[in-house]
DNA sequence: TGACAGTGTAACCGATTGGTTACATAATGT
DNA sequence: ACATTATGTAACCAATCGGTTACACTGTCA
């Protein structure tokens, strides 16, 4: 009590905690005083109104930036490893955040373009990779397209993960079913960039 | 006035048009008598509650026999082909449906048993497709996982279709970005099925 | 000592929520 | 004609929402 920072943390936290339990929807100021302990008068006073509470929230976090960085990249990997290596960063990282799937299915729901921003730091560095690709590849494929399905796939996959155990035969929940996906998107890489090679001068 | 089931069904259009302009959030009882012109109090006379309201709403809907029948299913239909027609039958069903996407957005934040059930009814026809696949093609690869994660990118990529023009690089709202998916899809069924065979006895 | 700024709480505001009670009116069967 | 049933509305209820006002306490600087 008596300081400031401490309070604003303690909110923080509270809106933390209070998202990863039960998502954006019921994410009021009541619940964030409750939650936090803390009189909501503080909120009004420290953060303006929930929208500017929710805003230093999201800009303050360092979650968004755990993008896949195990993505190999020299210049004598094949596109086909880099390419596994980007969505299987993606698979893990979106599998095993429990509160980036949240802010996820935020962006999905809201009409908050505060979700917009947040979503395209998520997104940042995968697309800074996912760049790459289509500039460097000498293909007639489309790239891009093969890419959004597939991280889309990664991305639908990993938030019903939390609705249903098992989707179309593959369980969701357990570790057989991580192995499943991933070998699946290593296999389909090999499909798609086992024949691309580096664009010429 | 005077007629029950005309003002059910008044009632169940509001709902319809209530959900197609703002989703399941914002679906009160108060709304949906507002939306419908009808007092709240026939709502509970007629539908016990929201709950009973949403299950008859839901239980009664045909839009969720739209799943693709385009597919062909003939002998002498090699699978390439079937597997084709139904990822881009799913592909028109998704970006074609409004009130679908609302629905599986309901699902993914929602804890209601009953999307659940709904989401049910919506992949029955296809779970059926994708069976026949992993029962009756000869091939060690992990073809439910393949599925999954194609089927899982349409829908992540109709869903966000709704909420931002462009993802990485293909333009969701025009038909030249339905049609890079499309050819997209109908490449990766080449890549994948394209040298699978039927099992033999 | 006194003025003053920062930290905290309790109580209140109007609006809206899901849900109920009471009552008026129209249709129906005897 | 009369009693009963179905259809409809207005008014109310307690609870919750985002947001505000008023007031008590604590430290700091003069």
């Amino acid at each position: 009590m008596g300081n400031r920072e401490e309070t604003e943390t303690r909110i923080l936290e509270g809106v933390d905690r209070l998202i990863r339990e039960k998502g954006f929807s019921s994410l009021g100021i009541n619940a964030v005083a409750r939650e936090s302990g803390v009189s909501k008068v503080l909120i009004y006073r420290y953060f303006e109104n929930r929208d500017g509470l929710l805003r230093t929230w999201a800009l303050g976090k360092h979650y968004w930036n755990d993008a896949p960085g195990g993505a190999p990249s020299g210049e004598g990997v094949p596109w086909q490893e880099r390419a596994t290596a980007l969505f299987e960063g993606q698979l893990d990282r979106l599998f095993g955040n429990p509160l980036l799937r949240e802010v996820i299915r935020w962006h999905l729901s809201s009409d908050d373009p505060l979700s917009r921003d947040v979503m395209d730091r998520i997104e940042e560095k995968g697309k800074g990779l996912t760049q790459e690709f289509s500039d460097n590849l000498d293909t007639q494929e489309d790239v891009n397209a093969f890419v959004s399905l597939l991280i889309g796939g990664i991305y639908y996959l990993a938030l019903i993960s939390d609705k249903t155990d098992q989707f179309n035969g593959i369980p969701l929940k357990s570790d057989e079913g991580r192995t499943r996906l991933r070998d699946g998107v290593t296999r389909l890489c090999g499909l798609i960039f086992g024949e691309m090679t580096k664009k010429g001068p």
